[in-house]
DNA sequence: GTCTATAGTATGATAGAC
DNA sequence: GTCTATCATACTATAGAC
């Protein structure tokens, strides 16, 4: 029975986990299942014990990653806080899940346009949607309420929010000096507050 | 003689702005040579006659943009503005360059990472040191002259700033609505002023 | 759960005719 | 400048032994 602290992994998540981490470095497409069997200690042919594909294997990653991530937005938006203040949850939400995820986040902004392409990947579409829909109505709610400029673009906000947020996995290294709560404020301070002097 | 206002694109200047289109869109990997032949309605083997490889289109490719870039950025250093004023004109400059170079921009920005991995593409790291010396200077030299907020973490504002600046291309579509300067207009405002009332 | 062996395909690149 | 034809290699995936 393992210890209810340190549940064992799986070989299965384990393999997940090399892979993960092959993607988030080289992109999915410069990742070959050689390479993941090679970091695993194992033939090629051994990794179809546990998988289907190689693209059921991101596919597992990026789902997992999400469902968690929106459990957090959801809570989030179903709380009493007021727009601004639950813009700033969201964004500090993000950078934890940047944290705790890092390789699941990179390979999400690196591949997920080329994998948007297949049929499978088709829920990456549909939950970039309900993405911008939950951000957007959070700004204009925020200019309407007056915690936000009244002459804002919402929607260049929008771009401008999301990327700055998402973009931070291309640089950030969990374990760090920083943590993902010192990233959010720092963030978050120069977004509201700008840095002119 | 083609007229001065229009040169002809060589047959070669065509096939890689062919290849850049398709690096841009798909990415420098998932792009095959048979996809850049088939999209100039012609055959793969053709393609050798122009270009030594693969790889050597797409140096081509960053090579050209860099040196032009690099040119608009020599000037902004040279000149005698103000830090803050510099600081503005090198992020139009890029909003600019992501107007007019818009797939240089995009392949950079997915595949450079990759493509440094080589010696060939050594040149990408080099420059790219360049560029944080520039920026990080002149963020620097703006807290000094007491334009910038004295208390910046000068490295977390660069890192901002650089990728704020260049993600944009993910979305920004040159020939639409927004120009390239109206997009500096809105981004440097949201970064010198904030978005809070 | 891993290995051996291999099928089937896609890919970058080349040689020589037209 | 393009085509025909093809090579050599790398890739994902499978079947069956251990």
């Amino acid at each position: 029975m393992p210890a209810a602290s340190a549940p064992e992994p799986s070989r299965r998540d384990e393999l997940l986990a090399i892979a993960a981490g092959l993607f988030a470095e080289r992109g999915f497409k410069n990742t070959t299942v050689r390479d993941i069997a090679d970091a695993a200690g194992i033939l090629s042919g051994s990794l179809y014990h546990h998988f289907d594909s190689k693209e059921s294997m991101v596919d597992e990653l990026l789902d997992t990653f999400q469902t968690e991530l929106w459990k957090k937005y959801d809570a989030i938006e179903a709380s009493d806080s007021t727009p601004k203040a639950k813009l700033e949850a969201v964004v500090r939400a993000s950078f934890e899940a940047i944290g705790e995820h890092h390789s699941e986040v990179a390979i999400f902004q690196s591949d997920a346009l080329y994998l948007a392409t297949f049929e499978r990947f088709g829920y990456l579409i549909e939950r970039n949607r309900k993405f911008r829909t939950l951000w957007t109505g959070l700004l204009e709610q925020g200019v309407a309420s007056g915690e936000l400029k009244a002459d804002l673009d919402v929607a260049l906000v929008y771009r401008f929010l999301r990327d700055t947020v998402w973009v931070a996995v291309r640089w950030y290294r969990p374990g760090g000096t920083l943590t993902p709560a010192d990233v959010a404020d720092q963030y978050l301070t120069i977004l509201l507050e700008g840095i002119s002097q």
